[in-house]
DNA sequence: TGAAAATATGAAGATTCATTCATATAATCT
DNA sequence: AGATTATATGAATGAATCTTCATATTTTCA
């Protein structure tokens, strides 16, 4: 009974689920979650190279799920806002609840 | 500070958000949201061809976003569970918001 | 200024996937 | 059984994309 919402929205929506689906970003947004990481300190963590997190995480800032903050010659990334921790939440509870 | 989820469970959020990820199984979610619809009303509420709805309501139903019940020769698909309408709101929700 | 540390970027290969077209299966009705 | 309606499936193609390797950029500090 719901309209479906037009094609520009669709288009955001898909490009959002889109780039959340994936191995290495899922990983990379549960590695910031609840605090902010460096670069170097999210692939220590997920076990990725330091060049394919760099270029996932900058799928993700394109599509506004991270933010970045500058502390000297580190950048420190962050969720973008709590919507992006509400996705993981449900997809986490969907897949995990029976 | 949240710990980073095993595995097979990345592997399963993946591939749940992945298949959620397309504009034309976008739509036809959206479609059924709320409403059992046959693939043939899906298909005209969708503007998509046949073939193409069948094929991604195949995906859909592998991954247990949709499920089915039987009414003589015509088959109605209904959204799984909460879980799916809850992604597609808070998707919404990021997306309009600002 | 030069070296070192941290991050970003470009190219390339391999794989995945959305869509179309044609055809097959399944169920209903006469 | 045959015709019709509803849905599913297989092959093929073109486009998108994940990852690695090599290299570039940026910032800090001696």
């Amino acid at each position: 009974m719901a309209l479906i919402p037009n094609d520009n929205i669709l288009d955001r929506m898909e490009s959002v689920l889109n780039v959340a689906s994936d191995f290495t970003r899922l990983k990379i947004l549960y590695s910031i979650l609840g605090e902010a990481k460096s670069v170097s300190q999210i692939a220590e963590e997920t076990g990725a190279s330091q060049s394919l997190v760099s270029h996932q995480l900058s799928v993700l800032k394109k599509a506004h799920l991270v933010a970045t903050n500058r502390a000297g010659h580190k950048i420190y990334y962050v969720l973008d806002d709590d919507h992006v921790e509400k996705l993981l939440q449900i997809t986490y509870d969907h897949v995990t609840e029976e």
